[in-house]
DNA sequence: CCACGATCTGTAACGGTTTACACCTCGGGT
DNA sequence: ACCCGAGGTGTAAACCGTTACAGATCGTGG
């Protein structure tokens, strides 16, 4: 199939290196050689085996060198959703530093199902991908049964942006407390009485970490906690819209808002629109992420930046360490991330 | 590296087809047929089988498989940036598809880099991958001596959303010089005037396309084409706000605006904002893709619709196609884009 | 002219699976 | 008693590289 043409000279299937071998003159053994160790080769052999390969149009199977080598050179990345401008934003980082570095980069979407992220964790175990960098909040069973057994790590894992209590692996993200402790406190600065949050999806550490961080800011600002201020999302834009409606439906309206995602603010800045309400005036709104579209927002969205592409690089560094290094280091690298002030909290 | 404990037994590493069959008593082929035939097998030896795998954990090494068979059944999908959403929403309908029939997808960012694009091409001629997907507008050089040379391609290509003069492969797209003509067509029932268009890169097919439709559509409704209106950027934010300065420059303003993206739409709202006008009662746009975040601009982005996710799927569906059926046909896929009408051209 | 080391090359094992082919067993028909 | 076919199973040859090891070649110093 697509390896014969109609005369059955194949022009497009690659010689082997043994049919390469007898055109040069040489053993396989030679002309492997010439590729992988080439000082081994005197180079007047050299050009003999380039010839014959220039001639004949040899490239490597790399199938059949992966297997002998063992290697595949190849990671898996598991996103949970690809078209999220920030995951999006890791990928990149991670695909440049994989590129650089001749590593191949598989990509394995989840949407939460649990059975797509066991399907892709399960290409370590056949030997197709080497390690795995995750992106969402959701682990392959695997990795749940050995945490939950105190067992070793079954395959090379890197989390990028989430942690988990109790699972000892590279890890890559940013102080999510902190973070938005600063973010709600600049909602504190402007004089936000009220203020609500729009977290991530229940029982999620990094949902429970921002949420965390806002009302450690709240208690240092002196200001009460209102369990109906704090509402729930999965970070996109119509879950931030329909947790903003609610929040305007509360007797006590809020005066500031911090989401747990810019695609949530933006939700929830529709919301609020629809109500009749001004941005800042009215509501004053934090976001999170600092993707590409949050400066062109109406107004401008305030928001703390992750460093996105930083990020994917140093998780993809961290898989390679791992892969070629010491596979019992387990380094936790944690990027500070910024508030970026634009107008919709500057009244 | 990472396969040995301390005690010299292996938690990870999977044993291997021969070590399962002396366990089981059987042979190697009665294992694998187990896999791969089992209809071939007594069920009696399936159970000897299935309990020696149960106990040693045997997976099947992916390696050893895609040399013996000759099929890795992955597929490269290669992206000029990740980051674009419309691309995203493609890579998603490919994604999906490849997973639902059992083929992986190596993801490969260029950035308009011809060395990186060849890098990726290259995977294909070492049988790392079976199939190209093409997103952009760069062809790998293989292929365009191919074609230069009227010769039949290298690889199995498929192309989304770019199609080229002159080369015979597997397509899917919309039509974008009808499409490009039903959006300015609309900017003229608004009752624009002056209508300006900020193009793609000159010289891509796609950009040319738009920019037909964009002329003919000029020259159906009786409006003079001033070639002073016809921008170009690289559909990026950042190009279409420079795009847009440059047009608010000329003498006599435009009074309509389409973009061959959402992106520079929402690059040249901002500078349309910037220079103290309003959108649409000054100047009516129109953009390109309907990106997740044109809804939520400010006003609402009037656009066309490209179905990404169906694009994608189509694409993924027809390299299948084309490397487990006939090779030699080439079906082109054309589908319909819809115009949305919001807010930025209600005036 | 020989010994010796350095440099280069070849032979063959190996990686782990799939599968063509051969073989064996067993039941049923004549 | 014999033949035949169906159903199961095993043997061994692929698939295509890499690399340990052995052997060949060459130059140099004694």
């Amino acid at each position: 199939m697509h390896r014969l043409d109609a005369k059955g000279i194949d022009e497009n299937a690659v010689a082997t290196i043994s049919e390469i071998a007898a055109r040069a003159g040489v053993s396989v053994a030679t002309v492997s050689r010439t590729f992988s160790h080439p000082h081994l080769v005197r180079s007047k052999t050299r050009d003999k085996v380039r010839a014959a390969i220039d001639e004949f149009g040899y490239r490597p199977n790399a199938i059949a060198r992966n297997l002998r080598r063992q290697r595949t050179e190849t990671v898996i990345v598991i996103v949970p959703q690809i078209q999220n401008t920030f995951f999006s934003g890791i990928i990149h980082g991670i695909e440049a530093v994989a590129h650089d570095r001749g590593y191949k980069v598989l990509l394995g979407e989840t949407r939460g199902d649990q059975v797509r992220i066991d399907h892709y964790a399960d290409l370590i175990s056949t030997r197709t991908a080497e390690g795995l960098i995750l992106l969402g909040s959701l682990l392959p069973t695997a990795v749940r049964s050995a945490m939950r057994d105190g067992a070793p790590l079954p395959i090379p894992l890197v989390l990028a942006c989430e942690r988990f209590e109790g699972l000892a692996c590279p890890t890559v993200a940013i102080d999510n407390v902190a973070a938005s402790k600063t973010a709600v406190a600049h909602l504190v600065a402007q004089g936000c009485k009220r203020i609500a949050m729009i977290s991530g999806p229940k029982g999620n550490t990094l949902s429970e970490d921002r949420l965390a961080g806002y009302r450690a800011a709240l208690a240092e600002a002196g200001l009460p906690r209102d369990p109906a201020c704090e509402a729930h999302g999965d970070f996109s834009i119509e879950t931030g819209h329909a947790a903003m409606r609610a929040l305007l439906a509360l007797v006590e309206r809020p005066d500031g808002l911090f989401c747990a995602s810019d695609e949530m603010a933006m939700g929830a800045r529709e919301a609020i629109r629809a109500a009749g309400l001004r941005v800042p005036q009215d509501i004053a709104i934090v976001g999170f992420d600092d993707i590409r579209f949050a400066a062109f927002m109406e107004p401008p969205l305030t928001t703390m930046r992750q460093p996105a592409k930083e990020i994917g690089e140093t998780a993809m560094q961290l898989m390679i360490d791992h892969l070629e290094g010491d596979p019992a280091a387990c380094p936790h690298r944690v990027f500070a991330s910024d508030l970026i002030v634009r107008q919709s909290t500057l009244r």
